[in-house]
DNA sequence: TTGACAAGTGACCTATCGTTCGCTATAATA
DNA sequence: TATTATAGCGAACGATAGGTCACTTGTCAA
């Protein structure tokens, strides 16, 4: 029952945090939206900035479990298909998890007052998608089934305008559909411009 | 100087409002960055809200005066050389701008918190440099300088990877050399890509 | 059964927030 | 010169913030 309370309150303090900011969100509408009062909280936390800094724990290191190792590298694609197929599928997950946008939210509106947010922020919507496409590439090149070029500069060149559209679908979610398009007809551009396709001869 | 004093609390308040967000921000400190007590703000502005919704009206204005007719637009390069070198020149003033980067990172912190900042982080952060660059290709694809293709979508995908690193240099000051140095890479990549050298044929 | 501890409550504290008000000094106007 | 509007000042306001504390309740182990 004690962990469980502390987590809510990890939960609810990611969604009031991600929709108002550190400073704009206060202990008692936090707590009372858990039907406590505020000075439970005391209890599981020692201050406000405590739940701030055990909730970027908890973010810090579930983004090192899931996306830190090459365990959790995805698959190789088979196909330029695939490779659609495959972006399509993550686009669609990281758009619509509530507790990612969240998350991203968070780290977009508090990256410039703290210093590990800062960080995290660089590997969400950078360094971390450009290295997982680097070495999803490698292994499209070598199976020829990408243009011989640098695998880091593709990546980069794919993974940033995704994550721009997945910005846009966090700050103006009418847009969602329209950015999945968007998402889409850019895949296949990409695939167009640097995929082989079978049959065809390529130096 | 009742003109001037105004301009200065907006100009601190862009400053302040950028750092440490609207609720971050407090009358105080604010004035005292001006040399005046808190009480001596409110024979100018009617509350601290409402400095917030001037800085808003005067960024709305700049935006539209500089970027917002087809008046603004930069002139179409006449070399693949000369697209990088004004993709270089603009991104160094864009990076280095502290105006600018205090903008972007207002827009940053508070888009989810403000139905205005919303919409021109929109246009600051995504649809101007699509629409610019949509331009600019186009004339470019005239001049038979870049492959015929989606003009949009390359502009897409040309400003896209760009504006991730313009945020990166907001987000870590430190990067800033090295996010310039990809900026140009990135570029003579994108030209090498999708530009047409002279003598060379196409179909 | 009892003692200890964890979890929640409500009253209260202090600090700080945005804001108001009455006053003064200055400078332009009549 | 007398008047008036302006800009700044300092004290004070009510509201609300984060935080503390004594107290109650329920649970489980000794």
């Amino acid at each position: 029952m004690a962990r469980d309370t502390k987590e809510r309150i990890l939960d609810e303090a990611l969604r009031q945090f991600s929709q108002k900011g550190y400073d704009g969100t206060n202990i008692r509408e936090l707590t009372a939206s858990l039907g406590l009062v505020k000075s439970s909280m005391y209890k599981h936390f020692k201050s406000k900035e405590d739940i701030w800094n055990s909730l970027l724990d908890k973010m810090i290191a579930y983004y090192a479990e899931h996306f830190g190792s090459a365990e959790n590298l995805p698959p190789v694609p088979d196909s330029l298909e695939g490779l659609v197929a495959m972006t399509m599928k993550m686009a669609y997950v990281t758009i619509h998890d509530e507790m990612i946008i969240m998350t991203r939210k968070l780290l977009t509106i508090e990256q410039f007052r703290d210093e590990r947010a800062r960080e995290l922020a660089t590997k969400h919507f950078l360094t971390g998608l450009t290295d997982m496409f680097t070495h999803i590439f490698e292994g499209m090149m070598n199976k020829g089934l990408l243009r011989r070029d640098d695998p880091e500069m593709l990546a980069f060149a794919y993974t940033a305008p995704i994550s721009a559209l997945i910005h846009l679908c966090d700050r103006e979610p009418e847009k969602t559909d329209a950015a999945i398009s968007q998402i889409k007809a850019f895949s296949e551009h990409f695939v167009l411009t640097f995929g082989i396709r079978n049959g065809g001869e390529q130096l």
